[in-house]
DNA sequence: CTTAGGG
DNA sequence: CCCTAAG
């Protein structure tokens, strides 16, 4: 479970600001163990670090691969005081480290400090499968005296610092640090993922260069949001009706609902599960505006280095339910602390982006399929190409021509090396693929989820037009996955994949985007629209960086087209009417079960408090949002209305939509007369206020 | 982010 | 179910 941890963080550290803190566990989960890094200033971020790393790697491979050293030579510098020093413990060559082991995801992290002693190898198992790591297990795992001594002692000084840290973390809420805290891995991956999505400016709008039309519009959204959630409130304190009063289960009836004893499961949800991770679906010219622009490049000056990754001790026995906003909480802390210092990054540097991320809706997937069953979207490393082809009697024959990598950045400056450059795809694939590939099966851009199910009942047969069948690939969910599986989360990253795939603006999505988009198989092979989209995104990707250098000639180089045509899959995104692309959920009628807990939870909460409601009876039921409880209810009142006959679907029965006419009635009965009483406040506030002006000072008006 | 309402 | 305006 929290080998994930680990993994995520890794992700993170590669593009974002993160403290060497960070960097460092994900540097030694890459399977570098052995390598130590050496850094002054603890605040450096990671993105100079990685970028320290990076040219060190560099330098290394060019050094041994020629005698040419000079570019090399120009060691990478981390501007201003921090320096940075690499350090072998072992006599194993970098250059080999980092070909052998980028691949090798957690595991790799694992071997490292089990290789002592082959006896020890039995660590490992523990650790993946551990259903309850504790900060401490995780301590002592980690610090094994069987381990390398070196690795072992500098990891734990980055725990334990980090522990630090989080003490001074407002809203910490004391506490064991019983299994629960094994969501904390979780926490840190929700947030930050999210926080690949709020990482602009300080808090501040970007100007928006996008029509209001633009799905780039989404991502301006984020600032505001994350300004604004400094209320940090726990919507069941001001239920007047004690959220313990409504039954999670009524009637028998489950909606995917956990019990009290649920909380630790409930953290494997995704923590960051929001609507948040749904419009970023275009973040990715921005994330790489900003990885190409100098002033990006900053230092965390005082920057506590867990404060992202708290949470997870951070909630005693809190609901989980409030994490989130705790977690949104921290993560505003942080933009407004972070980056002050300006540094300059030169040499070379490597970027690996991911997207996709390590998500893995997989993950999602609970015995329950009715619940938790159909996050749209995939985990979505790689999208497949594929044909299929009809073929005698009731044989589906398949073929895929190729799979595409999409979302996949790497940045290298032009001095590099193509070997450099190679390794860079190898580390930035091996790193997506580290945890292993699963594949998805998408049929008209939906995910056909039950394995059970047969091709026919699937649809999936002869007679179907099988260009609409897809195949997706997909990082295998480690273990618990981790929540990654964010309803939202999940579905954006398709939908930078279907910019990949193809530049058609006819391209509806990711997913059914490769099938309909090319519907002729010849065309799969065909990368005259990939390169033309690359050049496109490199184009704009150099303009940027254009832009950029001439405030500040330090800045990092653009990548040469060329590059990118060899990089069939450096598909930056384009600006394109994305909106167009996105695919619509899909259609999941209530069940009578569920509407009748939607029943029960406006009868108890009325009918505008819909986040509570979702809370409430639907918390786990993912797929259902709060608006869609609201326009359940909607067109409950509507049914409950209109004739029997007039009816259509499930029906709903008659009693239920009785209720539904007297919560409504009641409800709205409610709403009126708190109006009315608002008015009369107000009423009473001119009053007051009038009374002020007369010279009748009142201080405890109002 | 939530709500409320129109589409 | 989606989209948006508003808060």
């Amino acid at each position: 479970m929290y080998l994930l941890q680990f993994k995520v963080w890794l992700a993170f550290a590669i593009h974002d600001n993160h403290t060497y803190n960070h960097l460092c566990l994900g540097y030694w989960f890459q399977g570098r163990g052995l390598n130590k890094i050496k850094v002054e200033d603890s605040q450096i971020c990671a993105f100079e670090l990685l970028a320290s790393l990076a040219g060190k790697l560099l330098q290394e491979s060019e050094s041994s691969a020629s005698s040419n050293a000079s570019e090399a030579n120009d060691q990478p510098v981390i501007g201003g005081g921090g320096g940075v020093k690499f350090e072998q413990d072992d006599d194993r060559p970098l250059k080999a480290e980092c070909l052998d082991h980028g691949s090798c995801g957690e595991s790799d992290f694992v071997t490292q400090f089990s290789s002592p002693n082959s006896d020890q190898k039995c660590l490992l198992n523990e650790f993946p499968h551990a259903e309850s790591n504790s900060i401490l297990e995780r301590s002592s795992v980690i610090t094994n005296p069987n381990s390398s001594k070196n690795v072992g002692a500098d990891l734990k000084s980055v725990i334990c610092k980090s522990k630090n840290a989080c003490e001074n973390i407002p809203g910490k809420v004391e506490g064991s640090l019983d299994s629960r805290v094994s969501c904390d891995g979780y926490m840190d991956i929700g947030l930050s993922r999210q926080k690949r999505w709020d990482r602009l400016d300080n808090g501040g709008l970007i100007a928006d260069p996008c029509s209001s039309n633009d799905p780039m519009k989404m991502c301006m959204k984020f600032p505001a949001v994350i300004n604004s959630v400094n209320n940090v409130e726990l919507p069941s304190c001001r239920d007047p009706v004690p959220s313990a009063s409504i039954p999670r289960y009524r009637n028998g009836t489950k909606l995917g609902i956990r019990d009290d004893d649920g909380n630790f499961t409930r953290c494997n949800k995704p923590l960051t599960k929001s609507k948040a991770f749904r419009p970023p679906q275009r973040i990715g010219d921005r994330r790489i505006r900003k990885l190409l622009t100098s002033k990006y490049w900053k230092v965390a000056p005082k920057l506590k280095d867990c404060e992202f990754s708290k949470p997870a001790f951070l909630e005693g026995g809190m609901n989980s339910r409030y994490l989130k906003r705790k977690l949104s909480y921290g993560r505003e802390r942080y933009q407004h602390n972070t980056f002050y210092k300006r540094r300059k990054f030169t040499d070379h540097s490597v970027v690996v982006t991911s997207d996709g991320g390590f998500s893995s809706e997989s993950v999602c997937n609970s015995p329950d399929k009715n619940m938790t069953g159909d996050k749209n979207g995939a985990a979505i490393m790689f999208h497949g190409h594929q044909a299929a082809f009809h073929s005698k009697d009731s044989q589906v024959k398949f073929s895929i021509k190729s799979f595409r990598v999409p979302e996949l950045l790497i940045e290298v400056p032009e001095t590099a090396t193509v070997g450099s450059l190679k390794r860079a795809v190898v580390e930035a694939v091996s790193t997506i693929l580290g945890g292993g590939l699963r594949v998805g099966v998408l049929l008209h851009g939906k995910k056909v989820r039950d394995d059970s199910r047969t091709l026919l009942q699937s649809g999936i047969t002869s007679n179907e037009n099988l260009d609409t069948l897809g195949f997706s690939l997909e990082p295998t969910p480690v273990q618990v996955p981790p929540p990654l599986c964010a309803e939202d989360p999940l579905t954006l990253l398709p939908c930078d994949t279907s910019q990949l795939i193809s530049r058609s603006p006819t391209t509806p999505i990711v997913d059914s985007g490769i099938s309909d988009t090319l519907p002729d198989p010849a065309l799969l092979t065909n990368l005259d629209t990939n390169i033309e989209s690359n050049r496109e995104s490199v184009s704009s990707h150099a303009d940027i960086v254009t832009d950029n250098t001439l405030s500040d000639s330090r800045a990092l180089v653009a990548v040469p087209p060329v590059n990118a045509e060899e990089l069939a899959m450096v598909p930056l995104n384009q600006k394109s009417k994305r909106s167009e692309l996105v695919q619509r959920r899909t259609r999941r009628p209530f069940s009578v079960s569920e509407v009748e807990a939607l029943v029960h939870a406006v009868e108890e909460l009325g009918t505008g408090r819909w986040r509570d409601v979702k809370l409430c009876s639907f918390e786990d039921a993912d797929h259902r949002t709060y608006v869609d409880l609201k326009d359940k209810w909607k067109t409950l009142v509507h049914t409950a209305q209109i004739a029997p006959q007039q009816r259509r679907g499930e029906p709903v029965p008659q009693d239920l939509l009785e209720r539904v006419l007297a919560a409504h009635a009641y409800w709205s009965q409610h709403q009126a007369n708190k109006q009315h009483g608002k008015n009369q406040t107000a009423t009473l506030k001119i009053t007051d206020s009038h009374a002020v002006r007369n010279g009748v000072e009142d201080n405890h008006s109002i």
